[in-house]
DNA sequence: CGGCGAGCTGAGAGACCGCTGAGAGCCGAT
DNA sequence: ATCGGCTCTCAGCGGTCTCTCAGCTCGCCG
């Protein structure tokens, strides 16, 4: 696991100016942020798994804090989470706690003690729990296994071809440049051409394809390759 | 997760009605509590390792938090410790947390607030204590005494044989590589090339199929060896 | 409509991976 | 000294994987 990439953020939270805030002042930290504004779909992009650590609010519109955390462990996504409110009331700390946050912050905060608290909990986390399994629709990537199935069907992927899904399902909704994947997958040395990416995403199309997940991986031509979902179209998009 | 056993709670506090207080509480909430009442001793303690979580005040006579927490981090003991402290102050929040901690708790607390966290601190932790048992399915691997059965009948394993088929064990369900084994059985030194791993890894499968667990040490090219049953691939799949 | 460049793909050579039998060296027990 | 068990290296074998090449398709632009 590499050491210091940028972390991937989750912000949910309601409020517009808290959105941008965060996702301005963590991305100076050098973090990539995403931000949701409603329960549902902060939890749709959390089920993913793409995230390294989501910042919860509690009072969100559609769907709680909590009921979000609570779907979330319950699909045994294991990101941590940290529960934002507004509350400072010692119910709501100890059922959060409870429910597997992995550390709670009261509003008004700072924002030091906020990327504190982020980093501290990612640096608990790890690589170990962190993206460890992630999903993007029907898809599974389980790191620790090199395993990725579609649908619950095994691909059989070979160590590079599981090697580009990775990378591509790790950045779901971003576009891949070809040069990303050269270097992500084939080292700094770059040996291969690009064509040999060109070649490997065709070996991993045609076994989702065998798997029935037809146009999940999209060429965007010019730019790269990417792997998305409406969800994280919706909370990689709406800058907040 | 393992079975709730009695966790070991250490308590750093310099008042007395503190310390006596949460040995009387957590003790009741199913925990086995020490106590220290200054900074020196609660290093010391907490150096042996033997805590599964330490309760750090930070105002402490001789060695304040801060340092002891720096100090354990510093000998490379990562037991978990929550910081407790009467200021508030964002400062101290930030730079506790930075040194290592896995939480804080201003006082004065609620009881419920602190097993709140003491219970989510330790859940998070605990995932990787040391198990002395392990199971799995019909493969028993008994530690203390080098000893490893496959439904009941003992498998014969030579020290260096066994030493590989616990560390697969204990790392059930993912993916062990042939560098890793190296490195946890053979030693840093790595005296040994790649090729005695897949020797020793032939020579534990000839044994596990003479005993009838014919496909239970799978092998992922390109990637290492895999441990793994039905049962634990729906544990991790979905209820976690 | 024609041309260009980007991307896709079938074929194939060679490298690489993992498994195995044979056996050398080492050690402790007899 | 001899024996047997354990550890580990070596060489060779299938078999798979990786990657290049060349030809092809397709979309885009003038």
């Amino acid at each position: 696991m590499t050491a210091e990439e940028r972390p991937r953020v989750l912000v949910a939270d309601d409020e517009l100016g808290v959105r941008r805030a965060l996702q301005r002042g963590l991305t100076a930290e050098g973090m990539d942020v995403a931000a949701a504004a409603d329960g549902p779909s902060a939890l749709r992009a959390a089920l993913t798994g793409a995230f390294d650590i989501v910042l919860l609010d509690i009072m969100l519109p559609g769907m709680s804090g909590y009921r979000v955390l609570e779907r979330l462990r319950a699909e045994a996504v294991r990101t941590p989470v940290l529960l934002v409110s507004a509350k400072d009331g010692e119910f709501d700390q100890a059922d959060g706690l409870d429910l597997g946050a992995d550390g709670y912050l009261v509003k008004p905060f700072s924002f030091r003690v906020l990327v504190a608290q982020v980093r501290a909990t990612l640096r608990r986390a790890g690589a170990e729990t962190a993206r460890h399994r992630l999903r993007i629709g029907e898809l599974e990537v389980e790191r620790s296994r090199k395993q990725a199935r579609w649908a619950g069907h095994e691909l059989g992927l070979s160590p590079r071809e599981f090697a580009v899904l990775d990378v591509l399902v790790g950045r779901a909704g971003a576009v891949v440049t070809k040069d990303e994947l050269l270097r992500t997958v084939w080292g700094d040395e770059q040996a291969a051409t690009r064509n040999a990416v060109e070649v490997y995403v065709g070996y991993v199309r045609r076994k989702l394809d065998a798997a029935g997940a037809g146009e999940l991986l999209r060429t965007v031509r010019g730019h790269g390759y990417l792997i998305t979902t409406p969800e994280l179209d919706a909370a990689l998009g709406s800058g907040g």
